[in-house]
Order: C-alpha cells, then sequence, then structure tokens
DNA sequence: AACGCTTTTTGCCAAATGGCAAATGATTCT
DNA sequence: AGAATCATTTGCCATTTGGCAAAAAGCGTT
C-alpha cells in the first residue's frame, strides 16, 4: 500500500482518514505471466495499481499479429479506461508479462471513492491525463523512424522494461518482426 | 459560440447563467493557415476551440525533419496539455494547416472558470481524456502496419483531414517519405 | 544428462521504402 | 501572360525489412 499512496500523492494531498477509507477498498491481487487482467470483448470492471512487474495492452490485428498498444510499468494504474467509463466490451486484452503483484479496486467502491473523497476525483484525473500523455509521447516517435532508432528510443523509453520481457513482445510494440529485431539487437552491440 | 456550448454540453451539464459567465471570457480569433498558436520553446498560455479549420502538433527531430504528432479538427479543444500544466517549455508547434477559427480563453480566465463554475473540472477532465485516449487510438495502430495500409487507415481516422490538407503533412504523420506516399495514392485509385 | 517446449538467431530471397534529382503541375504575385 | 515559388509526381537504384524455414540457444522437468 504505501507504493499507492507515494504515488497519488504526488498529484495531490490525502489526510490519514481518507487513506484509510482508500486502503479499506483495496484489495491485492497476484497477476502470474501471462494472465489477463481484463479481455477484450469483456467490460472493465476494475482499476489496478502496479506494484511490482509488467502489464501490458494487446489486441489483434485483422490478420491474426499479436500487436501490443504499449507497456504499464511498477506504480502505474492500469485500467481498460474506454471500457470502465463507458461500460462498452473492450478491444483489447490487458495482460501480464512478468509475475505481477496489484492493488485492485472494483468498479463500485473506486466510485465511492471518488464521491466520498474530496479531491480525489481531481487526482485521479491528473493520474490519468498523465498517463494518457505518457503513452502519446511514447508513441509518436515511434512511427517516423526506421527499425533501429525504434528500438533505441524504445529502451530510452522504457529503461526497466526491456530487459525483462522477451524479445516478441518488444516487436509487437515496434511493429517490427521478431527476426528484424533480433538482427538490430545482434548490430547494436 | 454555439459550436463550443454544444460541444460541451455533451459531456455535463451548464446553466445559461454559467455559459454566459464562460461566454464573457472567450475571445473569437483567426489563425491563418501556417500560422502558430503555441510554439516550441514557449509556454503555452491559452486554451483554444477549433470551431472552423484543421490544426496541427508537430515538432523537428533532430535529423531536422518535420513530424506531425496528430490533427486536431472542428470542435475540439487544442491546448498544449503539458506545458500548460505544468508551465514548462512545449517542445512542439500547434500550427493552423488551413484557415482557421479558434475561440480561445486565457489561462487566467480559464482557471477562473475551473475554480468557479461547479462541475466545469468534471467536464473539462472528460474532454480531455477523451481527446487522448483518441490520439492514442489513432496512433497506435499505425506503428504496426506498412505504408499503404497506414494510408488507408488515415483516410478512416481522420476522414474530415484527408483532403484538405497537403500531402506532405500527411506524410510526416505516417511517418513516410512524400514520393512515397505520392505513389501509394497513385497505386490506390 | 536427456527430453520437450519455447524463444531467439540466422540464411536466403522477395518486396517495400528511402534518397536523390529531375520533371511536372499548381498557385500566387507582378 | 510570365516569373517565381511551392507541391506533387516520377525514375532509378540502394537499403531496409519481411516471409519463411531451419538451426541454435535457453529453460524447466524428469
Amino acid at each position: 500500500m504505501k507504493e499507492l499512496f507515494e504515488f497519488m500523492l504526488r498529484f495531490g494531498n490525502l489526510n490519514q482518514q481518507q487513506m484509510d477509507f482508500i486502503s479499506s477498498k483495496a484489495v491485492e491481487m497476484q497477476l502470474p505471466n501471462n494472465a489477463y487482467f481484463s479481455e477484450a470483448g469483456k467490460i472493465a470492471r476494475q482499476v489496478g495499481f502496479v506494484v511490482e512487474g509488467i502489464v501490458r495492452v494487446c489486441y489483434y490485428s485483422n490478420k491474426g499479429e499479436e500487436i501490443t498498444k504499449y507497456f504499464i510499468e511498477e506504480n502505474n494504474l492500469v485500467v481498460d479506461l474506454e471500457s470502465f467509463d463507458l461500460e462498452i466490451c473492450s478491444s483489447a486484452y490487458v495482460q501480464a508479462v512478468t509475475d505481477c503483484t496489484l492493488i485492485v479496486f472494483s468498479k463500485k467502491d473506486w466510485q465511492e471513492l471518488l464521491q466520498t473523497i474530496v479531491g480525489f476525483e481531481t487526482i485521479v484525473h491528473k493520474i490519468i491525463s498523465r498517463a494518457l500523455m505518457q503513452k502519446v509521447e511514447r508513441r509518436s516517435p515511434l512511427v517516423t523512424e526506421d527499425a533501429t532508432t525504434r528500438y533505441l528510443k524504445f529502451m530510452e523509453i522504457y529503461p526497466t522494461v526491456v530487459n525483462r520481457i522477451p524479445l516478441s513482445y518488444i516487436a509487437s510494440y515496434l511493429g517490427v518482426t521478431q527476426s528484424s529485431l533480433s538482427r538490430i539487437r545482434k548490430n547494436i552491440r
């Protein structure tokens, strides 16, 4: 829990009573490697916080290729926003790519927190906006570059991720085949 | 102004008095083709709403290539969020790519609106989250695909933009050279 | 150590895209 | 209309990347 509050307090203030209330709704959860946190075709009903491990959001193209939209590292919220907010079916999978420890809140509890704790909505919005901006900032530089540059930038953008997950996931994030990425890695060192 | 309120009311409620207050702070502004709304190296101090025209956000790579991060069409807010919120220098240019009509608010007025109008903060956050999600959704499918598919997807994603702006801007968004995009266009029809 | 399974690397060739420069087309200004 | 400027198209060739299949390496289990 400590990590969660350290994280939240960077975006606004919470007193002890408020934190206790949040704690009372929080559930710690182990998500083993490859397990899904939420799935395409279902409606997201949980908000999570990654305490330990890495999660990715991915989907499948019409050619059956697996495409990784982005990774979520330690100390970030994980929630399929569109599905969660609008209660529509998701088109993406949220999957653990290492063994993970999460703190999760049910939708009902989360909404209660939002309504009860003054300023919590603002904190959450700041967190979400920042995360979304970060996703845009991480994606945009990749489209224009060739595969090698994309990989180099990936290493800068996700330094804590590169060496903890299989090459195939990185390839599916960068839009490069595994083979090409393997060759690129070889050429770099 | 009508368009602005139609837009805002899709995200929450505002009574007449509140709308009048918003109107009192709004300034209509013409932004001719190619003019900048905000610039790299400066701090964004305005929030805009695109009434008519198309705006893009772009920056320059270390090789001097111009890279378009995204386009903003009619009936959307335009604001360099990171710079505006955190008061740090922006790294991007926000530029008109057609003649534009905007409604703008100064930072001071905007903050006054946020503090005074109950529920306005929530509306604004919803608008911004939606816009950011849209940017992510529009970008992700592009990385993985070949250039032709990217262009086809671009036409789906930005149907109202394709035929109103120069090919070079689209190329710089898709990460393709002008020449290649020109050939792609030829092959499609 | 040996086996099965998954991930990564490699080779070969084809296809896609970039770089550069010139040609063509469009637009604006005089 | 003609000149100047800018945007788009095209040709030619080099480079990058993909597709496919096989080999090698890594890992956990017995």
